[in-house]
RNA sequence: GGGCCCGUAGUUCAGUGGUUAGAACGAGCCGCUCAUAACGGUUAUGUCGCAGGUUCGAAUCCUGCCGGGCCUACCA
C-alpha cells in the first residue's frame, strides 16, 4: 500500500528548559487533529513532535541542578510525553535532539552546507549579555550615566565578545529565497505572516552565526569539535532526521518534504527564512508549508510567568473535561489569530455547543428510539423533502471539512459541523417525532433513521477533533470500528441493528457552589 | 522612521462596489415537551472609528486623521 498519499506533520520541537503550557498543547493540538483527519481520509501519515535538548540554558540549568545535561533533559522532557496522555495525542514519534541519529544527521547536513561552500569561518562580535545569553547589536545597546552599556530591551548589562564562529552564507540565498516564496504561494501561512516574511527577506539578509565555542552541550561541527552547532540549526535538522537523513532510502524518506511545519508565531523566521535555506544549500527540498498560529491570552491579559496567569493545559482538562477543552481551543478562535482564554466563553462553548447542541441532540433522538424502536436502528421508509434536504446538508461535510483543513481552517470546518447540528435540531422540531409516534409509527422511524444517519456523519468528523467523544457516540449508533473512517462515509446505519442504551456524552459545566465566607 | 494588518449590533466576528448590513452568543416575547430546565419560532438592537473624495451607487475603492496590533530599521 505504499501508493496512499503520504502526509507528514510536525509540531516544533520543545525546549526542554519550560514545562509545557496551553501554547504548546495548542501546537500539538492543531497537528494532532490533522494527523487523525488525515488518517481517517485515507492518508498514510506520520505525525512528530519531540524535545530540542541543547544549548548554553540547558547546559547552565543541568549545572544548576546539580546534573549532567543528559540526565536533566531526560528529566524535563517526560513532562512533554506526558501531556501526549493528558491531551490524548496521537503522534507516531518523539523525537529528541539528544538521539544518535539525529547527531549523524546534523553532521551530515552540515557537511553538505560546507561542500556546498556556503560555510565559512570567521568570528562572532557583538555586544553580550551574560543574563539574556544574547548578543546584541550596537544599536540594540546604549550607555548609561555611569558609562556602563546597557541593552535598551532588557538592561542588561553587556560585554564586547568575540568568538570565532562559523558561518552560514545566508546573504547569498535572499533572492533564491523570494523565488521560492514566489514559486510557492502556500508556502507560509497566514497571509499576514507571508507579508511579514517577504519584507523581512526583502529588506537583505546577513550571514548566520551557526556554530559557537562558549559552551559545549550541542552536536560539535565534524572537523572542529571546540564549536557545537547553532542550537537552530540544531533543531531544525530534526524533521528531516526523523525521515532517515542523511539515508534517503530509509523507509521514513518518503515523507520528506513535509506536507506541514506547525509553529508558533515567534519562530516563524527560522522555519520560513533559515531552514528552507539550509535545504535547498544543501540539496534538499523544503517542506511544503509552515503556518505559524497565534497566542493565547488569559482573560485579556498578556501571558507571563511574572504575572502569574500561566495556563496549565492539564488544569483545563481536569476542570473542563479533555474533549471541551480541545473543541474550544480550536473553535473559539480563527486559527492564526491570537486568541483570549475567556472562562466564559470555554464555559460558553461546552455548554451551548457541546452540551445543548450536539450532545443533547444525540441525547433526545436516541432516547425516542431506545423507548420506540425495541433498541435497534428505526427503519428506513420513502423519504421527503425535508429528508433528503438533511441527508444531503450532512453529506456534503466530508468535503467542505477537506477543504478547511487543507487550509488549517479549524475553526471554519467546526463551524460547518455545527450548522449541520442546528439543522438537526430544527428538524426534530420540525418533524416531532414523539407526536408521529401516535399517528404515524412509520413516517417516525423515517425521521428517526434520517436523524441517526446524520448524527453519524458529523459524528464520524467530529472524530479528529474530539476522538474519545466521538467513539462514545458512535458506539450508541452500533458503527463498527472499521467502518469509521472516512472510506465509509457513504455506508449508511442499516436498520435493525441492535443499539445499546443511550447515554450522555457532554454533561452540562455547573459552576462549583460558591464557598461560604 | 519604513512595512503589513485591524477598527461593523452588548460580546465575538462574517461581509471587500449594487436591493431595507448579516451570523452566533447574550436579552425580550411566543411555542414545544422527545431531550442534558435542553429544542424551535420571533423581536430589538448598528451615525459599518472620524473627515473628505471617486462613483449612478461605498462597510467595501482613494486620501488624510484618530485608535489598536504585529514585523522591521534605527536615529546623531
Amino acid at each position: 500500500m505504499s501508493s496512499r498519499k503520504t502526509y507528514y506533520v510536525t509540531t516544533p520541537i520543545y525546549y526542554v528548559n519550560d514545562v509545557p503550557h496551553i501554547g504548546h498543547a495548542y501546537t500539538t493540538l492543531a497537528c494532532d487533529v490533522l494527523a487523525r483527519f488525515m488518517r481517517l481520509d485515507g492518508r498514510d501519515v506520520h505525525f512528530l513532535t519531540g524535545t530540542d535538548e541543547h544549548g548554553q540554558k540547558i547546559e547552565k540549568a543541568a549545572a544548576a541542578a546539580g546534573l549532567a545535561p543528559q540526565a536533566f533533559a531526560d528529566k524535563v522532557s517526560v513532562s512533554f510525553r506526558e501531556l501526549i496522555g493528558a491531551m490524548n495525542y496521537s503522534p507516531d514519534n518523539f523525537i529528541r535532539t539528544t538521539e544518535p541519529r539525529h547527531y549523524r544527521a546534523c553532521q551530515a547536513l552540515w557537511e553538505k552546507l560546507e561542500e556546498a561552500g556556503d560555510i565559512y569561518l570567521g568570528k562572532y562580535a557583538g555586544w553580550y549579555s551574560v543574563r539574556d545569553e544574547t548578543y546584541f547589536v550596537e544599536g540594540e545597546t546604549e550607555v548609561g550615566p555611569d558609562s556602563k552599556r546597557r541593552a535598551l530591551s532588557t538592561g542588561a548589562e553587556v560585554e564586547w565578545v568575540e568568538e570565532p564562529s562559523y558561518f552560514f552564507r545566508l546573504s547569498a540565498w535572499a533572492e533564491r529565497l523570494l523565488a521560492f516564496y514566489e514559486a510557492n504561494p502556500r508556502f507560509i501561512a497566514p497571509e499576514s505572516r507571508r507579508n511579514e516574511v517577504l519584507s523581512f527577506v526583502r529588506g537583505g539578509l546577513q550571514d548566520l552565526s551557526v556554530s559557537r565555542t562558549s559552551f559545549s552541550w550541542g552536536v560539535p561541527v565534524p572537523g572542529d569539535p571546540k564549536h557545537v552547532m547553532y542550537v537552530w540549526l540544531d533543531a531544525l535538522t530534526n524533521y528531516i532526521t526523523e525521515c532517515g537523513y542523511p539515508d534517503t532510502s530509509d523507509a521514513l524518506w518518503k515523507f520528506w518534504p513535509a506536507d506541514l511545519h506547525m509553529v508558533g508565531k515567534d519562530i516563524i523566521r527560522f522555519h520560513c527564512v533559515f531552514w528552507p535555506a539550509f535545504l535547498m544549500a544543501a540539496g534538499v527540498a523544503p517542506p511544503q508549508r509552515v503556518f505559524a498560529h497565534g497566542w493565547w491570552t488569559n482573560e485579556g491579559q498578556k501571558i507571563s510567568k511574572s504575572l502569574g496567569n500561566v495556563i496549565d493545559p492539564v488544569e483545563l482538562v481536569a476542570t473542563y473535561g479533555l474533549d471541551p477543552v480541545r473543541y474550544f481551543l480550536l473553535r473559539e478562535v480563527p486559527f492564526g489569530n491570537d486568541g483570549d482564554f475567556q472562562r466564559r466563553a470555554m464555559i460558553g462553548r461546552l455548554n451551548g455547543d457541546l452540551a445543548n447542541a450536539y450532545g443533547n441532540l444525540c441525547q433526545r433522538v436516541l432516547s425516542i428510539v431506545a423507548r420506540n424502536c425495541g433498541g435497534q436502528v428505526p427503519g428506513k421508509g420513502p423519504l421527503i423533502d425535508a429528508d433528503t434536504a438533511l441527508l444531503e446538508r450532512a453529506r456534503a461535510l466530508l468535503a467542505i471539512v477537506r477543504t478547511e483543513l487543507e487550509e488549517q481552517a479549524f475553526h471554519r470546518a467546526l463551524a460547518a459541523l455545527w450548522d449541520v447540528v442546528g439543522e438537526a435540531n430544527r428538524y426534530v422540531d420540525a418533524q416531532a417525532p414523539w407526536a408521529l409516534a401516535k399517528t404515524d409509527p412509520a413516517r417516525r422511524d423515517t425521521v428517526l433513521w434520517v436523524l441517526a444517519e446524520t448524527i453519524r456523519r458529523v459524528t464520524l468528523l467530529v472524530q479528529p477533533f474530539m476522538p474519545g467523544s466521538a467513539a462514545r457516540i458512535l458506539d450508541q449508533l452500533a458503527v463498527p470500528e472499521a467502518q469509521r473512517a472516512f472510506s465509509a462515509f457513504d455506508a449508511e446505519l442499516l436498520p435493525g441493528t441492535a443499539l445499546p442504551a443511550p447515554q450522555g456524552v457532554f454533561p452540562r459545566y455547573a459552576e462549583p457552589a460558591k464557598a461560604a465566607s
